[in-house]
DNA sequence: AAAAATATGTAGCAATCACTACATTTATTT
DNA sequence: AAATAAATGTAGTGATTGCTACATATTTTT
């Protein structure tokens, strides 16, 4: 019998090797294709756990959810911009967002697949209510200083500002098997991203300026 | 026995009816949750039919992308604008994209499920490929009008600026469910909407004008 | 070290899945 | 009207689904 860690530490480890593998895999065969079966091999686990720790399919794709949402909220509350230079700032929180969704293609997978199910899971959890997205707040802090600056308009959105980025940024990654299709052409290349990422700063930018 | 259509007509009838009830239940329980079954009772047929005319279900899945493609290039083919009134125009392709959106939700949830399953069908359907999104042309001759009038920059990608309407009212439909919970706000009310027209409008405007 | 609580493993159930073999009915062609 | 082709209906297949009853092992508490 091979040595195994105490069981308070097991059961940190065996539900966070469930949490991780069910994350994968709902996000790579989506809530009904990613079965238990599925997620439990890939955590190297049995289905019983899956039961035990979350009482259910349901319960598990939750705490999945509410995890990715967490994981994203910590990482926008670790966005520290320097407030003088506003300009400078939109185009950090930009980049931040573009290679955020970039590099965590799953978040953008799960969030999809939550809109498909019209947000069934996401209304049962008043976790995930609790993430108030810094980012707007950080957002609303680089307008101020802009506007005090003389540079940026006095009437602009500072959630309308973020949700331009997110929407730019989130629909050229979401949904970039059909509009290679469309545009016949394959935007998944460094130099489509950069140019795309290049345009967005271009808009938010003329979107907050007096004089574009 | 009840009356029934020859079988000329009786095709088309019955194969309209099961690839429209596909596109509904498609768009309501996903690709693998929209069971043969469950289309086949909401077309009034029997499971049969569909692999008589469709061979299969991932065939159907095919011809329910490919038919959603269609309509929306037809759609966008009938946007007849007056290309002397650039900034008019852009804001009716604008309204055109948000109502379209808005009228057919299920072509975003479609567009969805496949880049979900990434690209997978529509990789298989040539046909897909042909539609060339007329739209784009559309935008195009506007900004042309535009530079021309000295209202707008002559360096503006009509690609990017269609892209970017549609990423916009895209993400805001698409993202319904879970952006009403990142914001602690319900956003498909009439005014919601209308107020992120007018922003996406503004947004645009100020991406492409000379001197906002 | 006994008792209690926590964690894991095994085997299988009833329901649902995509799909098909086969027969029959209806329409078209000859 | 006979022959052919197109369309529909019936009844099932084996595989997979989420989940559970039940037993066992391990750890913590007493």
């Amino acid at each position: 019998m091979p040595a195994k860690p105490p069981a308070s530490r097991a059961r940190d480890s065996t539900r966070n090797k469930i949490l991780k593998a069910a994350t994968r895999i709902f996000a790579r065969y989506g809530y009904d294709g990613g079965s238990v079966e599925k997620i439990s091999k890939s955590a190297k686990s049995v289905d019983r756990m899956i039961y035990y720790y979350f009482g259910s399919k349901e319960g598990l794709f939750i705490e999945v959810l509410e995890n990715a949402y967490r994981r994203m909220n910590d990482a926008e509350l670790k966005l520290k911009l320097n407030n003088s230079q506003p300009v400078e700032g939109l185009n950090e929180v930009i980049g931040f967002v573009v290679s955020y969704y970039r590099k965590n293609p799953e978040f953008i997978t799960l969030l999809n697949l939550e809109n498909l199910q019209r947000g069934k899971h996401i209304a049962k959890s008043q976790r995930a209510r609790e993430y108030s997205s810094p980012a707007i707040a950080t957002v609303g802090e680089l307008l101020q200083n802009g506007i005090a600056q003389g540079l940026f308009r006095a009437d602009v959105s500072p959630r309308n500002v973020y949700m331009l980025i997110m929407a730019t940024a989130y629909f050229f990654m979401s949904n970039r098997y059909t509009l290679s299709v469309f545009l016949g052409e394959n935007l998944q290349t460094a130099e489509a991203i950069a140019a795309w990422q290049s345009f967005i700063s271009t808009t938010v930018l003329r979107s907050v300026v007096l004089n574009p």
